[in-house]
DNA sequence: GATTGATGGTTGTCCAGACATCCGGATGTC
DNA sequence: GACATCCGGATGTCTGGACAACCATCAATC
């Protein structure tokens, strides 16, 4: 059907765009669907071309059209869903990391609903990274929250959060009973809690990840690593959190801060 | 020379991994080698065997392989570098942003000669986001410097700053005499400053990131954004910055803070 | 009516091969 | 000695094909 190896360095793609010399085709390929997305051509949202049409409309081997999706797929311009196709990423929520940061006023920012789903809530033996941040001896009771956190029903966030059990009698009990992380702390006598230090990293989501969040595999997620103080010092929780990129990105904003 | 299409739900590599049914393949590729590079089986900058050896080992073919070194590489476990080989990453560099960050004294913390290379230093008009951030006019005069910083001669970072010309005159010759922009600032009376917000974002490295960071194409950049503000609240710089992951993560602490 | 099963369409994985591109050392040349 | 060239080895790109996994829908069955 087609000439042999054909030498990749000549001749045109079917459609409109040159196959110039010095470019590799999928990266070619995936130049001129994402002008084509940011053109209006597809809004968010909107369902792009199969990959069998999308080969055969520039020409290529579907591997080739695939390497070209991946690509935008892991920059965040479009979503590829198995079995179903792949449509164009909707729109980013930025997550304002400042000393006052709540999940609830975040939402609320945007415009959103915000809701929560707690994957866990128990009580576990504090390990040494743990332990360091809280500020306690490794072993030490710990009481882990586990909490997806979703803006009119879409996951924008993954987080575990880490209270010392000691320190905080009934932390518990004040978790089951209230869903804002805030109001459970003031059952304890937590009053207000600034956040002291947030270390942020980016990597490949697992697997779990990938699944609670609803994102590709191939994009990353934003890591946060956070230790909230309370007026006087203590420290009340320790937590992590994973925000899908880019659906997510992070903003952040230092105020007028405590100690 | 091997059977057919090989149904892959059974049968064991031939090396140790067994052929777990539910996993694919390059997964557990990439979950062999990654716990033998995290148990010492391959130190930090150590050379991986080659992808016709790897794909020997396990059985499969190239392409299989290429996608588990694909996985880790993204993962930031390994550096994989055309011509050469694959490669075990690193170290990470914190890079601990607060109100008082300076380049300098970032890698100096670090035990690591800090050094810089200026790609780019003159005049520009702003554009629309730059004169938002400094707040002045679109089209005013600001002062652009590009450089490079290296720690013990590795790029670390890709940072563009900006300075509004009007306000601080002199601040072209300042940079060109003072390799350090502190030094320079205070050359041109700006004897204090701190940084008032900061934005963290990731996403795909452009080609010239990847050349400039010496990093993999496949992994993602740390981009930030920050204003700079004296004493008095005006603001004398805005900068972007891209470092490279997992190279370096980005790690907040608010300090006393200002306003 | 609800569940099950079949079917077609779509993305995901793996194989096999060919050639391009890049790196680095060896070799040859001036 | 300095420089250019060649060449083997390594990763990068592209093709072509086969099948697996998953999704949505519709038909058959209970």
């Amino acid at each position: 059907m087609k000439s042999p190896p054909t030498s990749r360095s000549a001749g045109n793609l079917s459609d409109d765009t040159p196959r110039q010399s010095g470019l590799t085709l999928w990266r070619q390929i995936a130049e001129t669907l994402r002008q084509e997305i940011g053109g209006t051509g597809y809004p968010p949202g909107a369902r792009l071309p199969t990959e069998a049409e999308l080969s055969a409309r520039f020409a290529v081997n579907r591997h080739t059209v695939r390497r070209a999706l991946e690509e935008l797929s892991r920059g965040g311009l479009i979503r590829v869903e198995q079995g179903r196709g792949t449509f164009v990423a909707e729109d980013v929520l930025d997550y304002t990391v400042g000393p006052r940061t709540r999940f609830t006023e975040w939402i609320h920012r945007h415009n959103k609903e915000p809701s929560g789903r707690v994957l866990q809530r128990r009580e576990i033996a504090a390990d040494a990274m743990i332990a360091a941040a809280l500020g306690i001896r490794p072993g030490a009771r710990v009481m882990l929250l586990e909490r997806l956190g979703l803006a009119d029903g879409t996951p924008v966030s993954l987080t575990r959060h880490y209270f010392p059990a000691t320190r905080l009698r009934g932390i518990l009990h004040a978790l089951a009973e209230n869903p804002r992380i805030t109001d459970a702390l003031k059952a304890v006598g937590v009053e207000d809690y600034v956040r002291q230090v947030t270390k942020v990293t980016a990597r490949a989501p697992t697997a779990i990840e990938v699944n609670l969040l609803r994102m590709a595999r191939n994009r990353p997620v934003l890591v946060t690593e956070s230790i909230n103080v309370d007026r006087s010092g203590m420290v009340v929780e320790f937590s992590i959190g994973c925000y899908p990129t880019p659906r997510v990105q992070i903003v952040f904003e230092p105020g007028e801060g405590p100690a």
